[in-house]
RNA sequence: GCACCAGUAGCUCAGUGGAUAGAGCAAUGGCCUCCGGAGCCAUGUGCGGAGGUUCGAUUCCUCUCUGGUGCACCA
């Protein structure tokens, strides 16, 4: 349709190429429903005259014609008035073919996606439920593009942090109590380290000492450190299992540990290292940031250190053309640092294809989260909890679905993952029970609802298959073209949140299509006598459930047929 | 101190260089003998402040205020 009115406009309007009107000429849709408007103040601009003149011209211009019912100037605004039977058969004929899921943007093209990343040893907390998310978001959507998506969980599996464990173990800890009580075990271990390291500093000195250690390849500290690995790896594990997640791999830190002194090569060939305090650094003065440290005092790596050897050994066996990492806003400095100093090695594409891709900080009632002072949520403790709660619900208003338990399992996690989504990702999150697990309104529930509520309709239609051939005159009402233009966005939407690496385009797409349904249903009944209103309606029926799966895929949310 | 991010309705947040800036929550009042009431409808003094660019700025630029985060041997 667009590209009618601009051939229309090329045509009849002198001075003005197809191109140029395209560029100028933006079309959203507006209250009355079926019809295109634009201001005329750009093309004014660029014709050098007023604008209500280059509407009369264009409106003369076009005269009469078929698609067009009818060109009205308002102020310095053109209304096209489309027909809108056409109009409707050309958005229906689109979603139906499903065009949607043919996207090809990506093909032949792989990206690498750094997300979740707990450092092991430690809880899955609320924050790290974040990047779990959001990340697997951005895998569904760049996967949906067409594109190859390697999933890495970079863990933190390396580093002082274990000399701090290690030290904390031999002193207070015991096997016993670790296999009983797993992570929480460790994580108690790490706390007293830190309030003894308080006291006294040279505790921090032998946990270091331990790092150098497990850097050499000390026997007994690489064991402690895999027997602590492997059972934060249960526990997180359980957690992806019930997210409905999984990675294509588990590369941790550790991985890159025979592989730092290359970059140290590389970096020292290409005369960039410099020592400072002890320390070997990279110099970024020169672009207004801190020095990138390289090697620490006693010759041991950082994570600096670490993230530019992942890049590279990305770079040589992914050949990725994006490596997107998903971390909390506090460490842009630090990724601002490693994709430049990849970048000062000579590499020109650490520019366009390193990307940081932030989000807010998590916090809790107004506070940090932080396990020393007991101000911490589980990640596994929120999605229990949202499951039992929503199995409450259904016991209550639906208690004779099938498959109950598996029902509120996908409810349930899909509220958390909706409620993480639905906003943009840099916006700092204050968490709140009452709020996640209020399911009335812009939530995902709600948009799961939708859905069940489609397919219960659908369930009574016995003789229904998708076509473009129905009645386009019975679906003119304002509730059927408000729903149908919504859904007709979905590949802008996509294209849009994969450009932003914003997953809360597709989350707000998906509760404008219910918002639309639900007004659609609530104003024109679906199952009536007259077979040419009820398959039209249906049709609409049919696209919105398509719509709705396909959207909250991309959100990593499984739908229900009833709930 | 320097840097980055955010500031839109009582609360949580969308949004756009253009027409009268929108949703949800909370509150109040409604919803048809009918497809699922986790729904629908009705009720709104709001773009932190000051300059600038523009025919037009909530949007872009500068300054400023407020909040958050970061600033080398943690990740």
């Amino acid at each position: 349709m667009k590209s009618k009115i601009v051939d229309l406009i090329a045509k009849n309007v002198e001075g003005l190429s197809a191109d140029e009107i395209n560029d100028i000429l933006e079309i959203p849709p507006k209250p009355e429903l079926g019809d295109f408007a634009f201001p005329c103040f750009r093309l004014a601009k660029t014709m050098r005259k007023a604008p209500q003149m280059i509407a009369s011209d264009i409106k003369e211009a076009i005269g009469d014609v078929d698609f067009l019912d009818d060109i009205q100037v308002q102020g310095a605004y053109i209304n096209f008035f489309v027909n809108k039977e056409l109009y409707l058969k050309s958005m229906i004929s689109a979603a139906i073919q499903d065009n949607f899921g043919q996207q090809t943007l990506g093909e032949g093209k792989t990206i690498c996606i750094d997300y979740s990343s707990p450092n092991v040893a430690k809880n899955f907390h609320v924050g790290h439920l974040r990047t779990t998310i959001i990340g697997n978001s951005l895998y569904k959507i760049f996967s949906k593009l067409g594109y190859k998506v390697v999933r890495i969980n970079h863990l933190g599996d390396w580093g002082t942090q274990f000399g701090k464990l290690i030290v904390a173990y031999k002193r207070w800890g015991s096997e016993e109590a670790v296999k009983k009580d797993g992570v929480a075990e460790l994580m108690k271990l790490y706390v007293r380290f830190h309030d003894e390291a308080a006291k006294d500093d040279s505790l921090n000195d032998e946990a270091r000492a331990w790092f150098v250690k497990m850097e050499q390849g000390d026997e007994e500290a690489l064991s402690i450190w895999q027997w602590f690995k492997d059972i934060s790896l249960i526990e997180y594990k359980r957690t992806y299992d019930l997210l409905g997640m999984d990675f294509d791999y588990y590369m941790g830190e550790s991985f890159y540990r025979d592989k730092t002194d290359d970059v140290v090569k590389k970096l020292t060939d290409a005369k960039l290292l410099t020592e400072s305090e002890g320390a070997k650094i990279v110099d970024l003065e020169a672009y207004d940031m801190a020095p990138c440290l390289i090697l620490k005092n006693d010759g041991s790596s950082i994570y600096a250190t670490r993230d530019l050897a992942a890049i590279f050994y990305r770079k040589e066996n992914y050949n990725f053309s994006k490596c997107i990492y998903v971390t909390g806003q506090e460490q842009k400095l630090h990724f601002a640092q490693v994709f430049k100093v990849v970048e000062l090695l000579g590499n020109e594409w650490a520019k366009d294809q390193l990307i940081h891709v932030p989000y807010g900080l998590v916090s809790l009632e107004g506070a940090k989260l932080s396990t020393r002072s007991g101000n911490i949520i589980y990640a596994e403790d929120i999605l229990l909890e949202a499951i039992s709660k929503i199995k409450a619900i259904i016991e209550e208003k639906n208690p004779n679905i099938p498959d109950k338990d598996a029902t509120a399992r996908k409810i349930g996690i899909g509220a958390v993952l909706f409620n993480d989504l639905y906003n943009q990702r840099i916006k700092d999150v204050s968490f709140s029970w009452d709020k996640l697990l209020n399911f009335d309104g812009e939530t995902g529930p709600y948009v799961q609802y939708t859905y069940a509520r489609c397919a219960s309709i659908l369930r009574k239609i016995d003789d229904y298959t998708p076509t473009t051939d129905i009645d386009y005159s019975v679906l003119t009402n304002p509730e059927a073209m408000e729903l149908l233009k919504e859904i007709s966005r979905f590949p802008k939407v996509i294209l849009d949140a994969s450009e932003k690496y914003e997953p809360s385009v597709v989350a707000r797409f998906s509760i404008a299509v219910a918002q639309a349904f639900n007004k659609f249903y609530n104003s024109c009944h679906v199952n009536v006598e007259d077979k040419n209103v009820r398959d039209a309606r249906v049709t609409l029926v049919y696209l919105t459930k398509k719509t709705i799966k396909d959207a909250l895929e991309l959100l990593g949310i499984e739908c229900a047929e009833q709930m």
